[in-house]
RNA sequence: UGAUGCUUAGCUCAGCUGGUUAGAGCAGGUGCCUUAUACGCACAAGGUCAUCGGUUCAAAUCCGAUAGCAUCAACCA
């Protein structure tokens, strides 16, 4: 083993990265880490399962570096973090490559290929990108399990699906209904949500819209009412009254079976004429939606006058009502026929009472009359309401789109032209005829609107009323919203916002789907519908399949090979009175699939409940902030849905259990990470060709470099706008001066021999840069350990950044370099060794959860000469505790002051154009009070070396040298005062230098603003030394330095030989000498500088290293040289 | 259409419970190679804090409205 530390050979991280990757494999570094933690309290994660029938994004680059950066974290801070991977296998996007790789469409299915053949095509696509994955997983550092996976179309896996199912389905939970769907005619099938969100489904078409009258029937409800009794109806043009509502969709008025109002808006009941008929009539409508059919001028206009043609409508308001007076009116069925007799809706809802007005939220005064036709069958909201209120439903309309008989006129009339049918007559403008006709239509026009449109046939969809089945989460609702308020959630405003409303508006969740690749539904139901059974584990498929095959059914069936289509479909079960049941033909949607890993990914309860209960719930999950009402939701769902039976099955192990550690949540913190977006801001896409292959990235710029940059650019729930730009500007920024100061240490310490070997120095036997730099590392490691406890990286990372930068690289290290290489090794120099080097492990430490490679990299070198740690790679050491002791505000407050001071000092250089390598005299500071100055003296060696001056004065007398400025201060004083503040503020700004000087020797001064007098106290307002009349001055915030600028000839001179040396410097550099070589150097004499060497003959030589400098009347082969505007040649040579 | 979030320098982002010179980095500008680093350092310049209104002695910050962007949900009379 070597006792010099390696040294890199230039700055690349990917090549860095590869022998890292090399080596974790070989050492199984991953393994180790989890192992070496064995017993100790776990921490819980749950790796969401991507889907791999796609390659990887940038996009996932990050969602994983998160997850990877909080594990890692997690684990170094002494948790167990096990880390099981998993594969989302199912779905439509995988049904949907599959079919276009083939060819073929849905309707083919069964027919060209068999269900069994495109299954196993599924099964085969799924994987396809697996390597791609795997090869992304392991450049990009991100540590998780990928030899046990949890697969979700694994029999193990959909077996405990099943019995989360049956748990659901003995509880009520599980149910089939009728759900109102988006449904294609002309495709005969229903749409997915998914299929619905296709580009270009959403089309802008003019449609026939009605608003149509119906007419109020007089009975007892009605008369009766309050409202009904406050009209005057000796002014009305008749005692028919008409309620108003609008629809874009006529065909649905025959199906129309109530009418909704808001409970809260206000109505009116207004007089006036029908425009198509001129006959007078009675309406009701929103008051707010007047103006829409009405013209201001005709209000209270001419009826005795009005007559056909007439362009203008008079009206008058007769009477005003809120939506909840006119609930439970009755009013004539506007389209009667034997279809929907109230006989025929009777036979299918036998409670039914239709025909009335209800009143829904849903209801606002956009568009329309404020009052909404209903026809349950024909929209979500309207069958919601009319289940609500019991009216019935009526679904006149079939499967290809067309009226059904017994419609008259109507029947068998296609709603739509869903044939292409070149002669088609649009049934919903003969219907609005008729109703015009029939003084039934109040306005009829074409009115556009986007409609969503099947993405397959083009055709416009339709809402129709679809078998599904349901899982009633709405009865867990109250159970989800508490727990949800017990989930860290990062950020907040999703968990309470979004995820939040989402719980409180929830509905329950339609699990069916009818597709073929997928969790089939393991329900088996008779024929007749009489008899049903729902299979929760293959056990029990086994026993019941066994009876009926002894009962003579399932001949040509093998046995249960695979719970997937065709096969389950196959089976045939036999029913409690010996009737055969066959499977329900619906998959469960994916999402459960998702949703149930914490169960299925140990193929809970049927085996492993130890591991379970000790990974239940999660202490930590973190995906897109599209998985809110994905992943996030059935995760949260089902931990709600099915916390008592998890007991249940806990307790038969005899795992204790209680509310405290199972209370039924899924996971405890969230993390949702929100998008990558290019760097102009737009989402990528193929299409755009604007997405970034993570591969190039990191084969480029290395995964730490990519990582880091992701994290510490925007929190990770900010949109992303990536931009390489970025990448580079870290790798060079961040992990180039990281680099360098590591380069430095390894330089000296090769040098001298530094092991770490020497007892470690006391802090208070260290100089005061070293317990400074000391100090800000351990407050550096307070911060980090806070922002990542926290879930905030990229505050973490942040504050590294600043710290290797600002502090460690660009104060420490500069001031100390003569510490290291001067003088010998004795304590001074073993302090600034021993300092440095801790403050390099611990920052690698701090950083390896966010850029694991870099880190082990230098923390190996490091640990390969102190071997201070016992352990193969940083991810197994313990993430660093910080130092109370060591943390020093005072100190780092005035190191801060020196930072400021020379800074200032810098910026009066450039100004007036001195050099930093020119001497000046001295600074002037005005000291504000004692602390200050104290303060000040500490490090004013740091500053006059850091600026080149020789002394610092500080100005504590200094009415009369220096002028102040005073200011209130406001957050002090506005308390005090509330309004009287402007006047004071005003008064205090114009005090005069003596009035400054008062306050601050009697520590108050009285001013009278508006009469009245008002003491001011020295607390109350800040004083800053604002100039200092004659001096060249500059501030930041209450510290203010002047500069004095004269140049003595004993300066300049100084100045001279300064130059001289820097000359003679860059001599040796170039000649390639040793930093240990000594010289000897001729001048060619010059009286212009004879001078500035000779006085300062000593100090030259002693920082050129030359023994002796000799001024020669002649020279040859010198080099010419300029100092401070003046030639001089020279020679340099290396001494024997 | 709704919910949520965002809008601060040319670009990427800070700015805590309201307190008076609104901060960094990058790019652009100027100047600097003192034995870590020019892939660097220093300095200076860059702003009607999206717009309008309100609350307040005081608003980038709190409230309301508008506009634009984004995500999710929906598109329904």
């Amino acid at each position: 083993m070597s006792n010099k530390y390696q040294e890199f050979s230039g700055l690349n991280l990917p090549s860095i990265e590869q022998a890292i990757l090399a080596k974790w494999s070989e050492s199984q570094a991953f393994e180790k880490s989890v192992e070496l933690r064995n017993g100790a309290t776990p921490f819980v994660f749950y790796e969401g399962p991507p889907s791999a029938n796609g390659m990887p994004g940038i996009h996932h680059v990050i969602s994983r570096t998160l997850k990877d950066l909080v594990c890692r974290y997690k684990t170094m801070q002494g948790f167990q973090v096990k880390r099981k991977g998993g594969w989302d296998t199912h779905g439509l996007p995988v049904e949907l490559q599959v079919e276009k790789e083939l060819g073929i469409t849905k309707e083919d299915i069964g027919k060209k290929i068999s269900i069994e053949e495109y299954n196993q095509k599924c099964r085969e696509t799924v994987l396809r990108y697996k390597d791609k994955w795997d090869e992304l997983t392991r450049k990009m550092g991100y540590w998780v399990d990928l030899n046990d996976p949890y697969i979700t179309f694994d029999n193990k896996y959909i077996e405990s699906l099943w019995w989360l199912l049956k748990k659901l389905y003995d509880k009520g939970l599980l149910y089939e209904s009728v759900s109102i769907q988006p449904y294609s005619p002309a495709a005969g099938t229903g749409l997915s949500s998914h299929e619905l969100n296709q580009p270009g489904t959403y089309k802008d078409v003019k449609d026939t819209s009605a608003v149509v009258m119906f007419k109020a029937v007089k009975d007892a409800a009605l008369t009766g009412s309050n409202w009904y009794k406050s009209i005057d109806f000796s002014g009305l043009q008749s005692d028919e009254l008409f309620f108003m509502a609008w629809t874009t969709t006529p065909w649905t008025l025959p199906s129309n079976l109530g009418l909704t109002v808001g409970p809260n808006i206000d109505y009116v009941l207004v007089k006036t004429f029908n425009p198509y008929t001129h006959l007078p009539v009675n309406v009701i409508l929103a008051k707010a939606l007047l103006g829409k059919y009405f013209k201001p001028e005709g209000e209270n206009g001419d009826f005795a006058g009005y007559k056909e043609g007439e362009k203008l409508l008079p009206w008058t308001i007769v009477a005003s009502f809120k939506g909840k007076d006119i609930e439970g009116c009755r009013y004539e069925q506007l389209l009667p026929y034997e279809a929907n007799s109230l006989e025929a809706i009777k036979s299918i809802t036998p409670s039914a009472d239709p025909f009335r007005i209800i009143s829904g939220d849903f209801v606002t005064t956009e568009d329309g009359t404020g009052i909404v036709h209903t026809a349950p069958a024909f929209g979500a909201d309207d069958y919601k309401v009319g289940k609500k209120f019991d009216i019935g439903i009526l679904t006149l309309v079939d499967r290809q789109g067309r009226f059904v008989e017994g419609l008259g006129e109507f029947s068998s009339r296609y709603v739509k032209n869903y044939k292409d049918d070149a002669d088609y007559v649009d049934v919903n403008v003969d219907i609005s005829v008729k109703l015009k006709k029939e003084n039934r239509a109040f306005k009829v026009e074409k009115y556009e609107h986007s409609y969503p449109h099947c993405w397959r046939t083009d055709k416009p969809i339709l809402y129709y009323p679809l078998d599904a089945w349901f899982i009633k989460t709405t009865d867990l609702k109250d159970r989800m919203v508490e727990l949800n308020k017990t989930i860290n959630w990062k950020p907040k405003s999703t968990g309470e916002g979004r995820f939040g409303n989402w719980l409180e508006n929830m509905v329950d969740w339609n699990l069916s789907r009818s597709r073929y690749w997928g969790t089939p539904l393991p329900v088996w139901r008779t024929e007749d519908g009489e008899e049903e059974l729902c299979i929760g584990s293959v056990a029990e498929l086994t026993e019941a399949f066994d009876k009926a095959t002894a009962a003579g059914y399932n001949k040509d069936v093998k046995g249960i090979v695979d719970l997937h289509k065709p096969f389950v479909d196959d089976i045939t079960l036999l029913s409690a009175s010996g009737k055969p049941m066959k499977r329900v033909p619906d998959l469960v949607d994916v999402w459960f699939d998702s949703g149930a890993m914490p169960y299925a990914q140990w193929h809970f309860p049927f085996e492993n409940k130890e591991i379970f209960a000790q990974n239940y719930p999660a202490d930590f999950i973190a995906e897109g902030v599209d998985q809110t009402r994905g992943w996030f939701y059935t995760l949260h769902a089902l931990g709600s849905l099915i916390k008592e039976d998890v007991h249940e099955e806990l307790k038969k192990a005899g795992i204790a259990v209680n509310d405290t550690k199972y209370p039924g949540l899924a996971y405890k913190a969230v993390v949702s990470n929100g998008l990558v977006l290019d760097k102009n801001g737009n989402k990528m896409s193929k299409r755009l060709g604007n997405v970034v292959n993570p591969f190039e990235t990191i084969d480029t710029f290395g995964a730490d470099a990519t990582r880091w940059y992701l994290i510490t650019n925007a929190s990770p729930w900010d949109n992303l706008k990536f931009d390489i730009e970025g990448i580079k500007e870290v790798q060079r920024k961040f992990f180039g001066t990281l680099y360098n100061t590591y380069q430095f240490f390894v330089l000296y310490a090769n040098v001298d021999g530094f092991a770490f070997t020497e007892k470690y120095i006391p802090l208070e036997e260290r100089p005061e840069i070293d317990r400074w730099i000391l100090s800000s590392l351990n407050t550096l490691i307070k911060k980090v350990t806070l922002y990542m406890n926290d879930y905030e990286p990229t505050m973490a990372g942040r504050a590294i950044e600043t710290f290797v930068d600002e502090h460690l690289s660009n104060w420490y290290v500069r001031l100390c370099r003569r510490r290291f290489w001067k003088g010998e090794y004795e304590q001074d120099k073993i302090s600034a060794y021993q300092t440095l080097y801790e403050c390099l492990e611990t920052l690698v430490k701090l950083m390896a959860p966010v850029s694991p490679f870099f880190s082990d990299a230098v923390f190996c070198q490091l640990n390969a000469v102190t071997k201070r740690f016992n352990g193969g790679s940083i991810h197994h050491a313990d993430f660093p505790v910080a130092n109370e002791a060591a943390i020093d505000t005072d100190l780092e407050e005035r190191m801060q002051l020196a930072q400021d001071t020379s800074s200032l000092v810098l910026s009066l250089r450039k100004k007036v154009n001195i050099k930093v390598r020119q001497p000046l005299q001295k600074i002037l500071i005005p000291v504000l009070n004692p602390e200050m100055k104290a303060q000040l003296e500490k490090v004013a060696d740091l500053i006059t070396s850091e600026v080149n001056v020789k002394e610092i004065q500080y100005l504590t007398e200094t009415e009369g040298i220096i002028s102040k400025k005073v200011k209130p201060n406001f957050k002090v004083l506005g308390n005090k005062l509330g309004a009287k503040m402007k006047a004071v503020s005003a008064a205090v700004n114009n005090f005069t230098q003596h009035e400054i000087a008062e306050i601050e020797k009697a520590g108050k001064i009285a001013l009278s603003v508006d009469g009245e007098e008002i003491v001011l106290n020295l607390n109350e307002v800040d004083i800053t030394a604002e100039d200092i009349p004659g001096w060249s001055v500059a501030n930041k915030g209450t510290l203010t330095v002047a500069l004095d600028i004269t140049l003595t000839d004993e300066l300049k001179k100084e100045g001279n030989a300064r130059e001289f040396v820097n000359r003679i410097q860059n001599i040796r550099k170039e000649s390639g000498f040793e930093l240990t070589d000594r010289i000897f150097v001729q001048v060619l004499d010059n009286a212009l500088l004879r001078d500035s060497l000779t006085d300062f003959k000593n100090y030259i030589c002693a920082e050129i290293l030359a023994d002796n400098l000799e001024y020669v009347s002649e020279l040859q082969g010198g080099i010419e040289i300029e100092v401070n505007d003046t030639l001089l040649n020279v020679s340099v040579n290396k001494k024997g």
